[in-house]
DNA sequence: ATGCTGACTATGT
DNA sequence: TACATAGCCAGCA
């Protein structure tokens, strides 16, 4: 738990380019920002894009360290299971994930999980879901 | 400097 | 479907 919160803010990842430099966070949360209203997408996902491959507990480390306002669109993270990982974690914060999600559009299913099929972020440079996406 | 922990994931039982 | 294990990173005591 990053635990410093003045330290890892998200500041930087303003631009909604490319991020070369800077911090990982940084790189992570620039990827999020691009990610549309009514989508989510999955926190290994997010490290791939952000060229952090195979370390998605990295961007749940990164996210942990937001503040309340920021401008980053944190709820449309989720894990590969389609589940909201805030719900199992202490904070309360899965209630308003969950909230802000349907406010999009998001269906979230009884069993608490999104279909990453119809409501997953499709990246232009294919890479997952190839075929029977939809 | 070493150890613990946490918004993850894939794999095996 | 649920639980256990092992990688992997960064920040704090």
């Amino acid at each position: 738990m990053p635990a410093d919160p003045r330290a890892s803010i998200e500041t930087t990842a303003g631009r909604s380019g490319t991020v070369t430099a800077g911090s990982s966070y940084d790189r992570i949360y620039a990827v999020i920002r691009k990610v549309p209203r009514g989508r989510v997408t999955t926190y290994g996902t997010v490290a791939r894009l952000a060229g952090l491959d195979g370390q998605a507990r990295l961007v749940g480390y990164a996210l942990s360290a937001l503040r309340t306002g920021t401008s980053v669109p944190w709820h449309r993270v989720i894990n590969a299971q389609g589940r909201l990982s805030l719900e199992r974690a202490k904070s309360g914060a899965g209630l308003t994930q969950r909230m802000l999600l349907q406010r999009e559009g998001v269906v979230i299913n009884p069993a608490g999980r999104i279909s990453l099929v119809r409501f997953g972020w499709k990246v232009k440079s294919g890479k997952r879901q190839a075929a029977s996406a939809r």
